[in-house]
DNA sequence: TTAAAATACTTACCTAAGTAAGTATATTGG
DNA sequence: CCAATATACTTACTTAGGTAAGTATTTTAA
């Protein structure tokens, strides 16, 4: 049974991937780089420590995926006060076209939960809300 | 929030995978290896398409973890009677070895779900079989 | 004040999984 | 019968993400 749950959340997660992807080919861009788009929308300008803590992914993963954001001319990374960092920002073709990108996402998101209400789709975000790292004991928990 | 839904389920995920992977490190073996080793102790001698459409996966992916499993003695492929077949199944390293490790998987994955009731475990899995292909309209929902 | 430790990022290498195109074998239709 | 099509698997290339180790800068402590 918790087998079959895992393996159930991994294809939902391949899934959603699949089809952001399918809407964001128009873009020519990859879930990953969308997905630090969004942050850059959400936030404004951010170092890089500060994206990959928010997406909860590694440093490398955030380097690399910047690359190519940097290259294809969707962000810029800046030199900060502190020169170990890299003050990453949002180029002007990519201001003007994340709005737009963001509607479609949303809208294919909606569509992928559609089966679920409201209610059942907060249900779902507490469900797996619960689901924590077995290293953390009963009692790590209640010391929250 | 749809948005941040399928974050979660994205994370979620990822920490298994990590954590299942710390499990299986002493076997030397990956997550998505034991994936294919799991099935072939359920079903028995598979041939790669079933297991490829058992895991939902895309055929070359079963290809690549097998040629791994194969060069490390945990599965054999042999010819089938349709020549264009190939037949997977265990080896005797991995007979002896799959009870012990599916025992600390499965440890592994109660304890992630510790904080989860029975009844919310049922309930997750069924709101994530809600999750579909937006291309999937409502009529097509019915017509299942 | 400066040597040691910490921090921010990068590089190199690995697993995981997708698409597109290729090969070999089987099946089907004219 | 055999040419066209379909099927099962493989190969090559790409994105995504993890770990380990490296570099440059900043902070800390003796």
């Amino acid at each position: 049974m918790e087998n079959l749950l895992f393996h159930e959340i991994h294809q939902k997660s391949r899934l959603a991937i699949k089809e952001v992807n399918e809407v964001l080919k128009e873009y020519e861009l990859y879930s990953a780089q969308w997905s630090i788009l969004f942050c850059l929308k959400q936030f404004g300008p951010m170092t890089q420590k500060e994206i990959w803590q928010y997406l909860n992914v590694e440093a490398p993963t955030v380097t690399r995926t910047l690359s190519k954001l940097e290259e294809s001319g969707w962000a810029e990374r800046n030199e900060g006060a502190d020169k170990r960092q890299r003050i990453v920002c949002l180029t002007a073709k990519a201001e003007s076209r994340v709005a737009e990108i963001e509607e479609r996402v949303t809208m294919l998101e909606d569509g992928m939960l559609s089966g679920l209400s409201q209610n059942e789709k907060q249900q779902l975000m507490g469900l797996l809300k619960k689901i924590q790292s077995a290293a953390r004991t009963e009692k790590d928990v209640k010391n929250d």
